[in-house]
DNA sequence: AGTTTAGTATACAGATCTGTATCCTTTATG
DNA sequence: CATAAAGGATACAGATCTGTATACTAAACT
């Protein structure tokens, strides 16, 4: 029996190999047989472990989930301490992501793009991450005590999707600026007026 | 020699039926055969007016661009008279638009979605499109006299992307009313202390 | 040592996709 | 009327896609 989850196992190169693939190509438009040349693993291997193309789009992006909001969360936290400055900072980090040369969009709004169908598996794990990012948001704002924490959680995801889509169609990386001026004005606007905790 | 421009032609017949497919499933998932299925036309006469399915792809989304800007202006120039107050009309006009049980996101965003490489009469045609909106958005700001007219714009218009969005991957038509109130504090924080004009 | 398991390499079946060719019918216009 | 253009119906060529089958190899555990 080989150990599983020491080292990196086929399972995870071949998420590894499908996920650059499906962000730059699209999911549709990525076949099978260029997943396993990128992955280094057979065809055979990649059967064994995922009984079809669709469970290999669904592990990938659940993959992709934990580890871009894992990753999204810890910069954030990183380039700011206080509840209102890490508000901030989300779209900060947003804009090195939008700079990147493999930089495009979002893997969930694209996935979404390609499979309008409601109810389905794809669509639950793309609509729970936007609900998650949200909800971090949200706690974000509850801890800067604003007014109405829920309204000003939606409205910042609102301009992070925003510019997450204008950056990809328009090719501008500065639209996180441009969101996160407008972040600071609904922030400013839903300032609780008590004195400073930190 | 067939009349051109009477009635219906073939060309426009291949057009209205490719959208909504394109729409609903994606481009790279729509076939020839299903366009011809749909279109009430036989693929020869489809290849007779298109020399590619990409030439269609194009044709079909020029056509949407001209045929969306104008009906989505003219609801919020009917919706609302003064400048200030179509501005926030668009996010109105937005949320019917969500509200329709044909709406599938932005065309644009998911064909941008489905094809990464830059410089592409496809990615011109998208981008341009959204320049249009924005300039939409500009003038309107210009006449209402903000301050800063160029950047309320490019918040508002990243408003609107992030509300279509929104509401097509969490499928939450209401984000329409969330991105209205957040565009309505930008704008007042932009609006010029001089007497109103009418 | 021997048996099982995981993996490689490769061929292949069946479906689907784009684009072309063939043959026939309709229709418009000189 | 006659001729040419447009279109319908359908088959087909060649490529690609998903998924399976076959034959061989390397490694692990008993």
């Amino acid at each position: 029996m080989k150990q599983k989850g020491l080292r990196t196992t086929k399972r995870e190169q071949l998420i590894q190999a499908a996920l650059p693939l499906f962000a730059k190509n699209g999911i549709h438009a990525t076949g099978i047989d260029t997943i396993v040349e990128h992955s280094g693993v057979t065809k055979k291997t990649l059967y064994a472990h995922f009984r079809s193309k669709e469970e290999l789009v669904l592990a990938a992006l659940r993959h992709y989930d934990g580890q871009f909001r894992n990753s999204f969360m810890r910069q954030v936290e990183r380039k700011a301490r206080t509840p209102k400055t890490r508000l901030l900072a989300i779209f900060d980090v947003a804009e090195t992501w939008f700079s990147q040369q493999s930089f495009y969009g979002c893997l969930f709004i694209n996935a979404v793009g390609e499979h309008s169908a409601p109810d389905t598996s794809l669509r639950y794990v793309c609509s729970d991450f936007k609900r998650m990012m949200t909800e971090f948001i949200f706690e974000l704002c509850i801890k800067m005590k604003a007014r109405n924490p829920q309204q000003l959680a939606e409205e910042l995801a609102i301009l992070l999707e925003g510019a997450i889509v204008t950056a990809q169609v328009s090719q501008k990386p500065n639209a996180a600026k441009i969101a996160k001026r407008a972040a600071s004005v609904l922030i400013e606007k839903q300032r609780s007026h008590e004195p400073h905790q930190e």
